[in-house]
RNA sequence: GCCGGAGUGGCGGAAUGGUAGACGCAGCGGACUUAAAAUCCGCGGCCCCAGCGGGCAUGUGGGUUCGAGUCCCACCUCCGGUACCA
């Protein structure tokens, strides 16, 4: 830390009190869940309402950071809160094990990755259970364990079976630094999402799993999901990038060849004047062999294989392209069309070839100008003549023009009308393109779980047989990645007998994408040790959807995406009866610190444990809580976790003063609060402030908001003054309120402060609930206007009459002068409010 | 460009269409102390005024309303995502 202020001198001993209050709730088990297939023994399912509260689980990277610490803390908050108020909750715990930051340093030290993983687990565990999280510690789970990999290898051969995994060779991603391909989504700007190296196109042989068999059900269960945040369904659905069009064969003019293409505007057919395939189209070489064109248009291609990623994308450099020589008919009225590569059509979308409409389209407008192309008009709009010139490319509605047939016709009706004649005629049909690609799993690296199949001569691609699960990931001697998996240079991994015939085979070497792991792990916990299969069905359809899951807006398209495709998998395989994973969603912000995100190489890290150290758990987690808003990005404030410490002394002295042995009071009588304005009033905060907190916390997450209401209640503790028993009952019924709303995010403190308050076990005391008669004030203050504008207060009893608030207004004396030598118009009065008084002149 | 979100004191932020700035941080004044720290009490948007008071204030400009931080329209700025997606 760059400052250094003074923790309090006096206040609790933290240290003492938290690692007190852990070994009784892990002594008592006091968090370990009703239902959890344990060993395949049935269990009984209870009626009571359930409680699911998941935090995404964390990499172990060797140390928690603050992120960690509000996501979990949350978690915690609301687990707490679930439980008081009588749910069962289930709130477990694992680790996303696999992955290169361990193997990397593997090959740095040559230490196993699986010794570097079991010490990195180790390490977050014992930062974890400082924390006091109320985890279920029986259900962790470990994504790299044999146990739990078992049984990813296991869903992995249900796909390959329904044909939803698949091997296939197709242009990847490939991170010439980390030696392996990755999935579309792992490519950020074109480079690699974890090392930021220019990724490059490679064709190459993966595996794939078809994610865009569901991208229809990923939209369309988006209702599913009524309480994600709109940026992350708005993410989602960019990314699946549903476009309704049409498919139309375009056939070369000597008839040898078909070319497709995928088009958005069909109505624009009759503008089409060229037709552009991409550089890796495969149909490139055979347009051109033998053609004087072909030098150029091999080389052309070649350059644009070799250019990067971020290169090809850049949306400012000129359109480039080469004529082919060839020339493809217009289906609609048998023009000829010249054929270019340009590489600004990419094979990665629709067909890998587009009709040219530059009179429609910005970027063939600019290919048009470019090469000396014609620009043909179709669309006019609003008093645009048919052959009006073009300043540029018109992509607005109109009507049809050019157009035989289609003339006259709106864009919308131009297209179903094209549509239908495509079909008619044989010659297309309407679609639907994506953007959404299928999910490229396959990596060339050692830390991972193998893919499951054998590889033979005779048999082909061959899944190893369930009983031979889990294939357990071999001992190698170096995991330096060479461009092909490290796996490969263990033989006695590598060959083995083909299940089939028995024959000599080879093992798949690649390994699957982490996420594959993270895609179903919150199934797991709900049979962690079970193995009989992956996960119980009756157990996992008590449990899920999720009720709370919460992480970081950063897996918005990763893991949030693929853990939705496959519970959609699983639900169409039978396995468990829920079509959504994660029922409501919260993202949390980041936390910053001199205006950027804490990381090492910034030098601007807070470290958890440097503060627990100095100022207890309790303060590190009511600060992250109190710091703002649960979903933004904040500053993270020194001296505001000082502050958090001071509060939570404040309450301990208050609770000292409480001291007496009286044990935990029942809520002040009606004779009391008759008897005592002080304490009727501070009675009244306390209702207030539990149904404030409950709101808070149960409803809108708004925790800062929560935490202020306590700090309130506090203050308006300690200002009453104890000068009667009726205040005496009431200042102790506020402090325990507070102490126990308080519970949810300072768990330890709040325990210890309950006991001295002579209360027993307040993680299973029920959650307060508000008295609505007392939250009622019997003095108001009675906001006067003139026009609008604020010009007096004045106190009076609650509940007033229209009438009876008219006569107060008037009788104030600046309202008389505000209003003297004017005309009264208008009086609005807003019971226990305000009065309004409109007045002209 | 497109999609999503946000603009309120010195700072983090609060506010069912009804007292703008709760709560906290920093600051200032006071108490305690030989002194400091800690703690406790109090003050606190900006401008004018000795004071009483008054004026101006929630990114900008319009609108709806008795009344707008809040609702509507247009714009500006910032943040995030995405982008030759045909």
């Amino acid at each position: 830390m760059t400052t250094e202020p003074s923790p309090p001198n006096r206040g609790y001993d933290a240290a003492a009190i938290e690692t007190r209050w852990q070994r009784i709730w892990n002594d008592e088990r006091a968090f370990a869940s009703e239902v959890i297939s344990r060993d395949g023994i049935p269990v009984d399912l209870p009626d009571r309402a359930k409680a699911y509260v998941l935090e995404m689980l964390p990499y172990p990277s060797g140390e928690i950071h603050m992120g960690h610490v509000k996501n979990y803390t949350m978690g915690d908050a609301i687990a707490h809160y679930r439980r008081r108020q009588g749910a069962a909750v289930f709130h477990p715990m694992g680790y996303d094990a696999f992955g290169l930051p361990a193997e990397n340093a593997a090959i740095r030290t040559g230490e196993p990755p699986a010794a570097v993983t079991a010490r990195n687990i180790a390490r977050i565990r014992e930062q974890l259970q400082r924390l006091g999280f109320s985890i279920d510690w029986d259900t962790e789970i470990s994504t790299a364990d044999p146990g739990y990999y078992h049984w990813t290898q296991w869903i992995f051969l249900r796909m390959f079976e329904k044909g939803l995994a698949e091997r296939r060779e197709a242009a990847v991603n490939w991170c010439p630094t980390d030696q392996t391909v990755l999935a579309n989504e792992q490519v950020i700007d074109g480079s690699c999402e974890r090392c930021g190296t220019q990724v490059e196109l490679r064709q190459l042989t993966q595996w794939f799993l078809r994610i865009t068999d569901y991208a229809d059900a990923l939209l369309e269960d988006m209702d599913l999901l009524e309480d994600w945040p709109e940026r992350v369904l708005a993410m989602q659905r960019n990314w699946i990038g549903r476009s309704e069009g049409a498919r139309v064969s375009f056939r070369t003019d000597d008839g040898t060849h078909d070319l497709q293409v995928f088009t958005t505007r069909p109505d624009t057919l009759f503008g089409a004047t060229f037709f552009l395939i991409a550089p890796e189209h495969p149909l490139v070489a055979a347009l051109v062999d033998g053609r004087p064109e072909q030098d150029a248009v091999m080389d052309y291609a070649r350059a644009a294989a070799r250019a990067s990623l971020a290169d090809r994308a850049a949306t400012d450099k000129p359109k480039t392209g080469v004529f082919t020589g060839r020339y493809v008919i217009n289906p609609v009225n048998g023009e000829r069309l010249p054929v270019w590569v340009a590489d600004y059509v990419l094979m990665d979308y629709g067909t890998g070839a587009v009709m040219a409409v530059p009179g429609h389209d910005e970027r063939d407008y600019a290919f048009a100008r470019q090469h000396d192309l014609p620009v043909v008009r179709v669309v006019a709009g609003d008093g645009v003549d048919a052959d009006a010139p073009f300043e540029g490319a018109e992509a607005g509605d109109g009507r049809l023009v050019n157009s035989t047939f289609l003339d006259g016709l709106t864009v919308e009706d131009a297209k179903s009308r094209i549509a239908a004649w495509l079909t008619d005629n044989g010659v297309g049909e309407a679609t639907i393109g994506y953007r959404l690609r299928d999910w490229l799993i396959s990596r060339q690296r050692y830390w991972g779980v193998p893919i499951p199949v054998v590889h033979c001569d005779a048999c082909g691609t061959v899944p190893v047989p369930d009983d031979q699960l889990p294939v357990l990931l071999p001992d190698v001697d170096d995991y330096a990645p060479k461009g092909r998996s490290p796996l490969a240079a263990s033989e006695a991994f590598v060959n083995t007998p083909c299940p089939r015939c028995g024959g000599d085979a080879q093992r798949e070497t690649d390994t699957m994408d982490t996420f594959v792991d993270s895609s179903w792990y919150f199934l797991r916990y709900t049979a962690p040790n079970y193995g009989g299969g992956p996960f119980e069905k009756d157990v996992v359809d008590y449990w899920l959807p999720v009720d709370q899951y919460i992480g970081g807006i950063e897996h918005a398209v990763l893991h949030l995406l693929y853990a939705r495709f496959f519970t959609k998998v699983l639900n169409d395989l039978g396995l468990v009866g829920m079509r959504e994973p994660f029922a409501r969603l919260f993202t949390q912000g980041m936390i910053y610190r001199d205006g950027a995100k804490m990381s090492k190489s910034k030098g601007n890290v807070v470290s958890p444990d440097e503060i627990v150290d100095r100022f207890g758990a309790d303060t590190l987690r009511l600060y992250v809580m109190f710091m703002g808003p649960a979903a933004d990005d904040i500053e993270w404030s020194d001296r505001g976790v000082i502050g958090a410490r001071r509060f939570l002394d404040r309450l301990w002295t208050q609770v000292s003063a409480c001291d007496d042995g009286r044990g935990v009071v029942d809520r002040p009588s009606g004779d009391s609060l008759a008897r005592d304005a002080d304490a009727r009033e501070l009675v009244r905060k306390v209702e207030a402030t539990i149904d404030k907190v409950t709101g808070d916390v149960g409803e809108r997450f708004s925790f800062h908001t929560a935490i202020s209401a306590i700090q309130e209640l506090t203050n308006a503790a300690t200002r009453t003054p104890a000068d009667s028993e009726d205040t005496g009952h009431a200042f102790r019924y506020a402090v325990q309120t507070a102490v126990s709303l308080l519970f949810p995010f300072a768990p330890h403190v709040s325990c210890e402060m309950w006991e001295r308050l002579g209360g027993d076990r307040l993680w299973e005391a029920p959650w307060p609930t508000a008295d609505p008669a007392l939250m009622a004030t019997d003095q108001i203050t009675l906001v006067l206007q003139v026009n609008g504008k604020l010009r007096d207060r004045v106190e009076v009893a609650a509940g007033l009459g229209d009438d009876a608030l008219l006569a107060a207004a008037r009788a104030s004396e600046k309202i008389q002068a505000a209003i003297a030598g004017k005309e009264v118009v208008r009086e609005i009065v807003v019971p226990d409010r305000l009065v309004n008084v409109v007045v002209k002149g």
